[in-house]
DNA sequence: CGTGTAAGGAATTCTGACACG
DNA sequence: CGTGTAAGGAATTCTGACACG
C-alpha cells in the first residue's frame, strides 16, 4: 500500500529525438501533440523539453486516435474524462480510508 | 516465469547531461569510466552517447566505491565476480530445468 | 590515477513562419 | 487541422590534449 511510484516510468529524462524513435513519430507531431495539450513534457533549465516513459505510451495512443481520423480536441477531451475518473476514485478511496480510520 | 525484462529500467534511452544530473557525477567522470570499462553506454547512429536507469544505479555504485579511495581497476574485477556469480547461477537454473524437463 | 578545462567541430533542439488543404 | 520544411540561433555532445599530482 501506500504511493510507491517514483518509478522509473513517470521520470521525466529523454529528449525529443529518443521519443522520436521510440514512438516512430517526427519531433514536428511530438511538438504539435503538446502545443494542442495532449502531452506536458518538462523542461531543463535551458528549455529542451524531457519526456517519460509514460509519455511516450501516452503518445502511442494518441497516434493511434489520430490515425482513426479523430481530431485533437476530442483526444483532449476523452482525456480529461480519464482524469476525472481517476480523481474521482482516488476521492472515494480517501473517504473510505478516513471511515476506516474512524473506527479504529 | 521466463524473461520479462523488457523493462524500462534497462533501455538505453538517456543522454550524458541527464545523466550527470541523475547522478551528479560530472560528464567528465561518466566518460571515464567508461573508458575504464566500467559501464557500457549504447551510441546513437551519429555517435551520442545513450544510458538506461540501470546504468545510473550502477554509476552511484562506482561513485561511492571510488570515494573509498578503490581503484577502477579493482572495481571492474569486483564487477566482473558479480556476473561469473550470476553466469553460474543461470546455468545451474538451466542445468536443473533440464533435468526437470526430461522427467516430465 | 582520476579529473578539470579550453578548443573546435558536429549534431540536436528550439521557435516562429510559410505552405498545403 | 495536422504536418512538412527551410532558417538561424542557442545549447549539447564528442574527441584528443594539456595540466596537476
Amino acid at each position: 500500500m501506500a504511493a510507491d511510484n517514483t518509478s522509473y516510468k513517470d521520470k521525466k529524462v529523454m529528449t525529443i529525438g529518443i521519443i522520436s524513435e521510440l514512438t516512430g513519430l517526427s519531433e514536428r507531431k511530438i511538438r504539435y501533440y503538446e502545443e494542442r495539450k495532449l502531452i506536458f513534457p518538462e523542461r531543463t533549465g535551458k528549455g529542451t523539453r524531457k519526456y517519460s516513459f509514460s509519455d511516450v505510451e501516452r503518445l502511442m495512443e494518441i497516434a493511434d486516435h489520430i490515425e482513426d481520423g479523430i481530431q485533437t480536441y476530442e483526444i483532449k477531451k476523452e482525456l480529461k474524462k480519464k482524469q476525472n475518473r481517476e480523481e474521482r476514485n482516488k476521492m472515494i478511496r480517501g473517504q473510505l480510508n478516513a471511515q476506516f480510520n474512524m473506527r479504529k
